[in-house]
DNA sequence: CAGTATGA
DNA sequence: TCATACTGG
């Protein structure tokens, strides 16, 4: 998903607490997405309720909230909207991959080859409409706000910063720096350990803060700029130059100024002549991000949690254990206890 | 992913 | 007590 300008970012190792008492803007989409992915048995197969219904999001979504309220912080899950035109392409090619994934996913299963098939699996998720008002039901049972965006959600997240709504944008995608988010967290998962894509190896993975005015600092950019060197390299609204990469990409961009000034230069080398395609939108996609479809038409609430609710939920229509839910959605009364507040989340 | 059981 | 393995739905 997005851009991948890992290489160029500052980035600086965090912890979740050190944004205690602060608001961060969670991308909704991107995180039930690490949930369908992970949440998964060896063979891949995801959680299911009694009826067959996928239930990795819900079980996901509740323990990582869980552990963000703990550590003193608000979330605010932010859930995308109607996807630009743009970004048809990569809907699409995104659509085959699954499809080719199933097959492959079975194909592992038949071969016995358990880690191929979750790895194929994990490349099949879906989130689906249920999945989503589902998810938005869960967070309203834990007296959550989410924000609806009309377009991208991290857009809308980024907004929210903007207007000191929120002091931070979450999401593991790199595009929220080019929508504009002063800080972006990622790894916002307690484990702190992940899977390598190798074998049986595990890293720390922890959460780390992206600042986009030191990023930007350290490349002597602006982010103009920086959007103009991931239109090059690709972006979820255009496949970017075959051959540029983050290096080219920023080469071109600081020896140029800009895009329109680095045309020259691509049109008369062979090897991206022939990809000019891949980059024939960028006074749209310049727009997508600098000046995006985002909304001011929404409210910030915390309330208390409605334990009923959320393990009627649950529990009743999903058939998670009781004992197990309880003791989560406990944790939340515990800390309106402790602090001795009606509700954590009252100003 | 996160909780829970296990066992050194 | 802590790292590792397994389970959840």
């Amino acid at each position: 998903m997005g851009v991948d300008l890992g290489a160029l970012c500052v980035k600086r190792e965090a912890k979740l607490s050190d944004f205690s008492g602060r608001v961060v803007a969670i991308d909704a989409f991107n995180t039930l997405y690490q949930f369908l992915s992970t949440i998964r048995q060896p063979d891949g197969t995801p959680l299911k309720d009694h009826l067959g219904r996928i239930t990795s999001h819900l079980a996901g979504l509740l323990y990582r909230t869980v552990n963000i309220i703990e550590a003193g912080v608000r979330p605010v899950y932010v859930f995308d909207g109607k996807p630009h035109p743009l970004k048809a392409g990569t809907l699409e090619g995104r659509r085959a991959a699954k499809e080719k994934a199933l097959i492959e996913w079975n194909e592992a299963l038949e071969a016995g080859d358990l880690e191929r098939a979750k790895s194929k699996a994990q490349a099949t998720s879906r989130l689906t409409g249920e999945m989503v008002g589902q998810s938005k039901e869960l967070l309203s049972a834990l007296g959550l706000p989410h924000i609806q965006a009309p377009g991208e959600g991290e857009a809308q997240a980024v907004h929210l910063v903007r207007r000191g709504d929120a002091c931070a944008c979450a999401s593991q995608d790199f595009d929220a720096m080019l929508f504009g988010a002063p800080l972006l967290l990622r790894n916002i998962a307690i484990g702190g350990k992940r899977k390598l894509p190798g074998k049986n190896a595990y890293a720390d993975v922890e959460p780390e803060v992206i600042s986009l005015e030191e990023t930007l600092l350290s490349l002597g950019i602006t982010r103009e700029q920086l959007v103009d060197a991931a239109i090059l390299i690709g972006t979820d609204f255009n496949t970017g130059i075959r051959g540029i990469g983050p290096k080219k990409a920023l080469k071109m961009i600081i020896g140029n100024g800009s895009l329109e000034s680095a045309m020259p230069a691509i049109e008369g080398d062979e090897k991206y002549r022939e990809h000019l395609n891949g980059i024939s939108d960028y006074g749209e996609i310049r727009r997508i991000f600098l000046n995006p479809d985002v909304t001011d038409d929404y409210s910030l609430e915390w309330g208390a949690v409605n334990e009923g609710r959320a393990v009627d939920m649950l529990c009743g229509e999903f058939h998670f254990s009781k004992e197990r839910i309880v003791k989560a959605v406990e944790r939340f009364s515990d800390l309106k206890k402790r602090s001795g507040q009606k509700s954590l989340f009252e100003f």
